[in-house]
DNA sequence: TCTTAGATTGACTGGTCAGTCAACCGGTCG
DNA sequence: CGACCGGTTGACTGACCAGTCAATCTAAGA
């Protein structure tokens, strides 16, 4: 078929798929390395050879997964379409990495993004990164008229950002269900309430 | 001064106070309990003598604060007043209580509220009635027609919550500013643009 | 003063893993 | 065929720390 010079079986790849599964049945506290090499249908020393330790072993998949989000979020800001639109392709982008990979989500959600003491705190950075480009969109929108000017742009982006990452957590803890019709409805309806709020309009209605 | 028969000091409390302190310095998992001990002026093994386990300090601590929080959130839907300031109020409670004791808050959001994999499955119940109180008060604003019907109210009271949380997070690591003035005016924000989005009169707005 | 119960002490133990490393395997090239 | 080398193996080690417990202290009552 292929080439015979490509190597049959990505061990890293695998490795780090197994990972995913593990961290979301146990948490990456509770398990142990063993359980990632055996998972992956490897030796123990094998993990140590493709990745320096355990805590690098979810770097890599939070990074891997996260710079996808901040290009998604890059790229939605700059199509021509009105800021409300923006936020429903970002908070789209992100229920959709749920609904095809749920587990990966769940490990970066509940091991990195909650985790504010441990994975949390080393990647704020990066974290910080995608609060920024929902607040650009936000202030852009302030700026041009559609949203109203008295919520202060930062505050405003941590509370969509905010509200997404408890829809997601509300589905990895079956808070809330999460049929196939749910994922869109949950979408509509985030948009919908944080948009209202910010949109020009409702501010008289104080 | 006071009766002789009262202990002079209260170790428990003194060890209590202590863990607040080293587990926000910290954090739980990365904190020895002999920090706690010395922290709090007392041998190791006192700990145990007032606690079975290092996990049960932080459980103590938790419960202690969110069955503060449950009685709050009880009494402020029992006030004759309408859902918007309900809201406020709630909204007011937890940020006064940061306000307060920031280091305790810390601990509780961090380690518990957010630590989906730990503590946080384990108060998942407790958690959950803060939840309900809110989202009771978003439906009886939905049934009297205040707020709008066709945004769930299981859904709205988690981003309520969850902007609420946001904003301690953010606070807590310092992702935006807290003077004094901040707070009050960070909830009023919050609390004007989630209402604002659920009162109708942002129904058309689409 | 003696007794006793409870508070207080801190050295020690047992179990748990992350990470190391020497040996082993299988394919490739000269 | 034999030397070589990157990939692969898994037993082992060293560090760490929660929780135990026997000994010691303190104070109140007899």
């Amino acid at each position: 078929m292929s080439a015979a010079k490509a190597p049959p079986v990505d061990r890293r790849r695998q490795i780090l798929d197994a990972a995913v599964r593990v961290f979301a049945r146990q948490g990456f506290h509770s398990c142990r390395v063993s359980d990632i090499a055996r998972e992956a249908g490897v030796a123990y020393g094998l993990v140590y050879h493709y990745f320096t330790s355990k805590d690098q072993v979810l770097n890599e998949l939070f990074t891997e997964r996260w710079s996808l989000l901040l290009a998604a979020v890059e790229e939605v800001d700059a199509r021509p379409i009105p800021p409300r639109e923006k936020l429903d392709a970002v908070a789209g982008f992100i229920i959709d990495s749920y609904r095809h990979d749920p587990e990966l989500m769940k490990v970066i959600v509940v091991e990195v993004t909650r985790a504010a003491n441990s994975f949390g705190r080393t990647h704020l950075p990066e974290i910080r990164k995608a609060y920024e480009g929902i607040e650009k969109i936000v202030a852009d929108a302030q700026r041009e008229g559609t949203f109203r000017r008295d919520v202060d742009a930062t505050f405003a982006s941590m509370w969509f950002y905010g509200a997404i990452e408890q829809l997601l957590s509300g589905w990895v803890f079956e808070l809330i269900p999460s049929a196939d019709g749910d994922f869109d409805r949950a979408r509509e309806m985030v948009v919908e309430t944080i948009c209202g709020g910010l949109e020009r309009g409702a501010e008289a209605s104080r």
